[in-house]
Parts: C-alpha cells; structure tokens; sequence
DNA sequence: GATCCTCGAGTTCG
DNA sequence: CTCGAGGATC
C-alpha cells in the first residue's frame, strides 16, 4: 500500500531539490550552513528515497547526481586532477556491516577475476571534522594547493596552505631522511612499501586541515578577549582561517593537516581512472598512508589495518567513545577497502565510490529557531536569561530550552529573537546557545534588550560596577526567596529528601512556609491538605526534614546562601568557628586571617551577619534544633599520609561516587579541585571523562591514571 | 600590577 | 561544563 502523502512525489522532490541546493550553497560556498550535516543527510535522504522509488523522477541537476555545490569568488579556481568524492553514510555497526554485504554482493555480480578474499582487508581512518584540501607537488616542490569546492573545481589557496603546519613544501627522498633524521624506524613486521621515491615527483594529495580543539579554545578566547568575532567550532575556524585574503592572518592561526589519499593524475583521453597504480606498483591504501608519511606527510596513527569487518566495525565504535580524548574534533571513522584496485574496480553508487564507507558518530551540534527569551533569577538576584528554542534532537533527548549566560554575552554573540541558532551541549549534557547564523536572517529578527526591571518583583535592575551580570538588589524579591529556601534544600547544602523545586512552589503557594525556618514547624494535617499528599508522602517529608537537623555545620552555612560562600568557603568557616553563634560574631579582621578569605568574602559574611533577617532567621534555626556545634580546627597544620602535597582532579564516572573518592583522597592528606592547571599532579580518569580535562592534562603535561593506579599510589608512596 | 589558580553560581532533560 | 570573579603569588 502506498503511503499517504499531502503532495506528489514529483513536487516533494522539487522541493527537496530546492533546498537541498540552497544548504549546499551555504555550507560550500559560505561556510556558514543553516542547517546540521545530519539534517543535510536527512534530507538528502529523503530525496534518495523518493528518487529510488520513481527512477523517472530523476533529474540530471538533482543533487543526488551532482559532487557538491558553486564555487565562491575571490580566489582563483582550480580543477582537481580527479573529483574530489564523498563518502555514503553507515551510523552504526550494522551500516557498515550492510556495507560490507553490498560490496560483496556486487563483486560477485559484476567483477570477473575478483580474488574475493581481497574484500576481507580494511583500513580505518579517523574522519576528521576539518575542511579537506588538495596538495599538488611537482619535482617535489609543492606548488599547489585548492579547496574541496564543488569536488571538481577548487579554490587556490596555496598561500595560506604554505602556512600550515605539517604541509610540507618539499618531499622527503629515502636517502635525504637517513641524513638528518637519526631515529631508525625498525620493521615492525609489516612490509614496507616498496614504492619509488624520486625527486622528480609529480603528485596531488588528499588531506583534512583542521585546527586542535586545544588551539581552537585558545584562539577564540584571544578574539574575544580582543572584542572581535568569534567561531562557533574548530571547523568554521579552519575554513575561515584558510580563506584569508591575506595570507599573514592565516598564518597567525595554529592550523595542521592529515594527508590521506594520493589523488591519480587526469586520465588521458580514452582510458579510465586508475588509482591503483603508483609510479606503477600496484599499491593499497595501508601501502599509500606509509608512503605519504615516508615523503614527509602527515599521516594520522589513529588509522590502523583489519583482516575482518568486525575488528573493523569495534575499532569504529572504540573511536566513538574515545572521541572526547583527541586533541581534534572527528565526526566518525572511515572503513576503506585496503585494496585500491579492487575499490576502484568497484566503482560508484551516484556520487560515492563503493569502496569505502563513513562510520558517523552522533551530531554533537545542530541549529534551531529562538523563538522567546525568558528571564531567571538565582538565590543571588542575579537575572540570568535562558532560550526557549524551537524543540530539537540532539544526542539522544529533546532541546527546548538553553542558558544564554549573561546579557554581555548575548551582545557579544549578537544573537537575536528570531534567529536560527547553533545549539551544542557543554560536555556534551548541558545545552547552551553557541552563536547566531546570520546568514539565515530575513530582517524580523530583533535585537535582545536586557530587562529593566525585575520580573518577579518590578524592582529596577543594577549592574554593579565591572561585573557582568546583572541583578534585582530586593531581598523580598520572590523570585530570589524562592531560589534560597531551593538552595538550602539541595543536594550541596541540607539535601533534604523529597523536596524538590516543585514541593517547595506547592508549600510556598500555601503559604505553610515563608523561610527555611518555617520547614522545621510543619505538620502533618498541614501536608495532607496539599494537592498529591498522602499519608507516606507526607510522613517521608516530615522525616528528612527531621533528619536534616543532624547535618554539619558547613552543610548548614552553605545553605544559609551567603554570597560568595560554597563549599569550600564554608568548611573554612566551619573549622574557625566551630559553631552558628561564633560565626555571627565575626568580624571582618578575624575573617580575613581565614585562608582563602579575601576582603571581597570578608566584608560579605560581615554583611550578612550585620543583617537583622539574618539574627532572626539563625535564632529560629537554632530554636528548630539545627544548631550543630564541632571542634575548631584553627591551624590545619601540614597535611600528612601519603597524598600530603598532591593535587587531585578527578574527571568522569568512577566506582564509587565522586565525594567518596574525593573524601578518601582528601584523609590520605590530598587536596582534591575540580580544574587541571600545571599545579596539578594527578587527573583521575573515570568513565566518560570530560574532554576539556584530558584536552587541558594533555597539553600541561599532567599525568592521567585510573582508579586503580591512583589506589596503587597509596601502597607505593 | 599581572597572572595563575580556585571557587561559586547557574544550567538541561528524564 | 562554562563563565566570571576573588584570592594568592610572584
């Protein structure tokens, strides 16, 4: 049965051809596409779909018959010896796996002479998310170097490529390396190539030019920091850096390449392409990767050789998980045939050739629409405004909504209301609102006005002097008492069980309670009167209130939400005073003599502690039972055990929870923080570790362990 | 006075 | 996780 649609097939695909043209425009030419690579492919998809299912519906111009898009102006066009290709997509094991059946299956049909054991040998490479480039050398000597473009017509860059780091202007010969470069290279047991290298060398490569994301941060720390435009990702800044006009820019910008493939020259007139042959030695694409490295390129070491699909097919999905851990951004794995001749013998569905297939990995970034922008408030005042975004998928869950930080930022950006935005997730959890795509603006989009007023009370804002955000001073502000009770209740300071955001709106809205205080004078026939309370529901409550009494003394100054007290400031605070009524005789001398307590905290605990809220609310607490007292530990002393001196910073999931580790390290006389600087002697390396952390280790020098070296540390030491 | 390190605050979805 | 800002250190 044929599935219902809304309009013809004919006018569905015209209209995908429309605007499948109109996004390849953007992403070749303008570097700035609209849309994600997988809403790209998704489309494409469905144009392939429709195509298949009504062969006649085809079109020569369609953009399933074509290699890419236009070419922009400014730099002169250059016809690559062969096309540049694509690859067809597999998203998971079973894609490739698919892949691998096809291929077989199309051998047999069509190859004669095939020895088909060929088939079962396989080189995976890393898909690098960079822009990819064709270097030309001839005698040598690297004389050209183009764009990707349209995959036959490139733009000359050879000027800014001559910038990067790792193309080499001039190749390697054999005997030219032993002269100046002393490191053997021992048999490894797989045999050299046994290519010819000659100085009369005529040839063109394939490589990715990417920036690390190392670099990438750097950089566009150092644009912001210079109040200049900043790129939303490593490859936008890789594009954009290699199409400087002026050559200079484009060498202040850290840029690398990884060579791949050595492109066959054109095909004289009459004969096919045929790339299996180097300098005539019938060659495979492991024997190509040494080659390029002999002649001096670049070769990436992540790529590796299979005798089965499946050593093929877990090596992609080890790369998947590791993805974090490369200095560089990939966007999958590419499993080749290892066997040139046969790859190419195979020859091309539509566009893409037969013998390789692109492992995807999951977009970590995609745009939407932002449609409103709403504003919250923190326990501090401070007005922090949030997108609300057309709903997206992206990594596996649904964004809505987005933090945009700060208004500062949102000016910087220069994002609007209306505007197609670049989503992408912090350590790929939380969604944040990376950056505009002008390109996609009509005209309607409106520019973002910071608030004037307090939302929640109609207060007048206040910028305090040099600081970014800004805040609602009334400290009856509903909008800030409700985050405060939120606060005290949290998981950092009281963790009260089974009250949540949402429990503390219901008691707020009853108006059971005004202040934490009130928390400890519930009663039962109170709680039953609320909407979804019953007996167990509000006995539990009842019962982690009561147990919250018993929590320490740091845990309760956290939840007292004094500006500037955290964690840390308040386990100072706990040790030097030892108890509620000594820390509401502070003075801000004393406080000062405390480490880590500058004037700035200093005069803020002295503040609160002035206020006659304050007086009264601690007074109540006290009279409620929570009135922890401990032992004063004024002079830690110098730390003893075994971790005495070390700095810990522990990153991704280990066996036992995150406070538990760092508890035990912080006995054993360690310190544990939570950010890598050369300071620090040990990052602990957990499941699914966080990339700026390995990124930041890797680059300091940093030694990384697991779990189970850091508790051999402890018997070593 | 500048730089590096560390801390606090806010954040999303299921 | 990211950002901004306070504190320590040279």
């Amino acid at each position: 049965m044929p599935k219902p649609s809304i309009s013809s097939p004919a006018k569905r695909a015209a209209d995908l051809r429309e605007q499948l043209n109109h996004h390849s425009y953007r992403y070749n030419v303008l570097d700035d596409p609209t849309i994600s690579d997988a809403e790209y492919d998704a489309l494409m998809n469905a144009l392939r779909e429709i195509e298949t299912a009504h062969p006649e519906l085809v079109t020569l111009d369609s953009p399933t018959q074509r290699v890419g898009g236009a070419v922009a102006e400014g730099f002169a066009k250059v016809r690559h010896p062969q096309p540049i290709l694509s690859l067809s997509n597999a998203f998971d094991g079973a894609g490739v796996r698919a892949w691998r059946e096809r291929v077989s299956k199309y051998a047999q049909a069509n190859l004669t002479d095939v020895d088909l054991s060929r088939l079962d040998d396989f080189v995976v490479e890393p898909k690098i998310d960079g822009l990819t480039v064709v270097l030309t050398y001839e005698n040598g000597m690297f004389t050209q170097g183009a764009t990707r473009g349209d995959g036959v017509v490139g733009e000359d860059i050879t000027a800014n490529l001559r910038t990067v780091r790792g193309v080499p202007l001039m190749l390697q010969s054999k005997e030219a390396r032993g002269q100046g470069d002393k490191v053997k290279r021992k048999k490894t047991g797989a045999s050299s190539p046994h290519l010819p290298i000659s100085s009369s060398l005529h040839l063109s490569v394939r490589g990715e030019a990417y920036m690390t994301l190392a670099e990438f941060k750097r950089m566009n720390d150092e644009l912001q920091a210079k109040g200049e435009k900043t790129y939303a990702n490593p490859r936008n800044f890789a594009a954009g850096s290699l199409r400087q006009l002026d050559s200079r820019t484009t060498a202040s910008r850290p840029l690398n390449v990884y060579c791949y493939a050595i492109i066959p020259p054109p095909s004289p007139p009459g004969e096919g392409a045929d790339d299996s042959v180097i300098g005539g030695v019938r060659a495979t694409q492991w024997d190509t990767l040494q080659y390029l490295k002999q002649l001096g390129f670049p070769v990436s070491d992540i790529s590796k050789r299979f005798a089965t699909i499946e050593e093929a097919i877990a090596y992609c999905e080890e790369y998947a998980s590791k993805r974090d851990e490369l200095p560089f951004e990939i966007d999958g794995m590419v499993v080749k045939l290892n066997d040139l001749a046969l790859a190419n013998a195979l020859g091309f569905v539509g566009k893409d050739p037969r013998g390789a297939v692109a492992f995807k990995f999951p977009a970590r970034e995609t745009t939407t629409l932002l449609r409103e922008v709403k504003v919250n408030i923190g326990r501090t005042g401070n007005l922090v405004p949030s997108a609300v975004l057309e709903p997206v998928p992206l990594g596996g869950i649904t964004i809505s909504n987005a933090t945009l930080h700060n208004y500062d930022d949102i000016a910087r950006k220069d994002i609007r209301l209306g505007d197609r935005v670049l989503i992408k997730r912090a350590g790929d959890v939380i969604p944040y609102v990376a950056g505009p795509v002008v390109s996609a603006r009509t005209g309607a989009e409106q520019v973002i006005a910071p608030p004037t007023h307090c939302p929640f009370c109609g207060t007048p804002v206040e910028k305090h002097e040099g600081e970014v955000a800004l805040s609602c001073p009334n400290d009856e502000c509903p909008g800030k008492v409700d985050r405060a009770i939120e606060h005290y209740v949290g998981r950092g300071a009281m963790d009260i069980e089974g009250l949540g955001t949402k429990i503390v709106m219901q008691l707020l809205d009853a108006e059971l309670i005004e202040d934490v205080a009130d928390l400890y004078a519930l009663k039962k026939e109170d709680l039953l009167q609320l909407d979804k309370f019953a007996e167990k529901k509000a006995q539990n409550l009842l019962d982690s209130i009561e147990a919250s009494k018993k929590q320490s003394l740091e845990r309760i100054i956290v939840g007292l939400g004094i500006r500037h007290i955290g964690e840390v400031a308040a386990r100072a605070l706990a040790n030097y005073y030892g108890s509620l009524d000594a820390v509401l005789n502070a003075t801000p001398e004393e406080l000062q003599q405390i480490d880590g307590v500058g004037p700035i905290i200093a005069e803020s605990v002295a503040d609160w502690v002035k206020r006659d809220n304050t007086r009264d609310l601690v007074q109540r607490l006290q009279h409620a039972g929570v009135n922890p007292v401990q032992e004063v530990r004024r002079s830690e002393g110098l730390k003893v055990g075994p971790f005495a001196g070390k700095t810990f910073v522990i990153t991704g999931a280990l066996s036992e929870e995150r406070d538990a580790v760092a508890a035990w390290i912080e006995d054993l006389g360690g310190k544990v923080t939570d950010s890598v600087s050369k300071k620090t002697s040990y990052v602990v390396v957990g499941e699914a570790p966080g990339a700026s952390k390995i990124t930041k280790a890797t680059t300091l020098n940093v030694p990384m362990i697991g779990e189970a070296e850091l508790r051999r540390l402890v018997i070593r030491d």
